[in-house]
DNA sequence: GCAAATTAATGATTTATTCAAG
DNA sequence: CTTGAATAAATCATTAATTTGC
């Protein structure tokens, strides 16, 4: 059934403020989503009572090193990331970096220095970790999956973690290949009087996350 | 499962598409394109015949829809828009419109019809696709000013090593299967004192399989 | 100047995540 | 906890634009 003939006036200056509600735009314009807290994230305790205080302090730190004084960190040797390199780190991985190049490294080095005392290997490294421990997460996720598919014990995992990440696996290994495509269309073909509807792909209801 | 179709009674339509309009659009009065002309326009005629078939109607196809005629559009190439198309999404766009509502898109879609054959689905790709990339840039944009901040100390760290490392974690990357792409995309290590030359601190698609 | 080869941009799909009603 | 609805992120794929060798 075609839904057509808009005939309607049509001022190009109503569009953008919605009849309805247009609560949509609310929940993705500018306002960065903070990623809703998991439960499951471990946060890596980075604060240890005998933090650096002050980045410039720990930038005046990392440039004059040599003092048994500065020895403040417990294990003394480790590099403890602060959160702003945390962050800083995290976002560059989500931007895409995966390897940086030593250019890269330096940069980033030299940033992140402003916070704490860091060398261009804990910068690698990090990387090198994270990658890798990304690629982790989804193996260990899959190899649950096998083995709740074999063994219905199961008695040294949490069943709810299980069927978590079993849910996450559903789509990419249960599904097979060749089935999980195209359930969607978006219905080019005529009317031709055939039954077929396309998948709504979009809100009926805009109005659904309308909430205070 | 987790899609399924749906019986709305809301479906996209297209918008007639005038099967003699190929010509038309090629040659009329098209010297005001700076970018990006001729939609119908085929580049190279080596296809063989199922090159012009859409992805979404083999999909269609391969689910059993009864489908009597499912013939896809013969100029079945992908929407190309028009520069008037686009200065008007953008104009929506900066206007704060992000999730237009199917009748938003119905009416926008019929606007935008003036100019070139489109469709709803057009309009609502063009949206996610948008305020995605936006999103990407204001994120590179924002590490790299970050970064940008500070380039005034040098961290100590042998690069000999680290490029050893690199070296290794690049081996599965097929790195050597393209000529001089790699050296754009991930700078080299010698131009780092030489040209004030932005350099790039994002891959263009890091985990991209290598190119055919 | 020109096509072939390549690159960058972006349209179109698929997959993962989020929210909250039941 | 499960599941439907919606969306964001990631990916695939095609095309305009650019480069390159003649």
């Amino acid at each position: 059934m075609k839904v057509q003939q808009l005939t309607l006036g049509f001022s190009w200056d109503q569009l953008p403020s919605s009849p309805s509600t247009s609560s949509s735009l609310s929940s993705s314009s500018s306002t960065n989503h903070p990623k809703r807290l998991r439960p499951l994230a471990p946060k890596l305790t980075v604060a240890s009572p005998e933090i650096i205080a002050s980045p410039a302090a720990a930038k005046f730190a990392s440039r004059n090193l040599g003092s048994s004084l500065m020895q403040m960190q417990p294990g003394g040797t480790r590099w403890n990331p602060m959160p702003e390199q945390i962050k800083l780190l995290e976002a560059l991985y989500q931007g895409g970096m995966r390897t940086p190049n030593p250019v890269q490294i330096e940069r980033i080095t030299a940033e992140l220095g402003k916070y704490g005392r860091i060398e261009g290997k804990n910068v690698f490294y990090w990387f090198q970790n994270h990658k890798a421990r990304e690629r982790q997460k989804q193996k260990r996720s899959a190899a649950l999956l096998a083995l709740a598919a074999n063994n219905d014990s199961l008695s040294s995992f949490k069943k709810e973690e299980m069927m978590v990440m079993m849910k996450k696996e559903e789509n990419h290994e249960g599904i097979s290949s060749c089935k999980r495509k195209c359930i969607r269309s978006w219905g080019s073909v005529e009317e031709s009087g055939a039954g077929e509807r396309t998948l709504e792909l979009f809100p009926l209801h805009p109005e659904r996350k309308q909430m205070g």
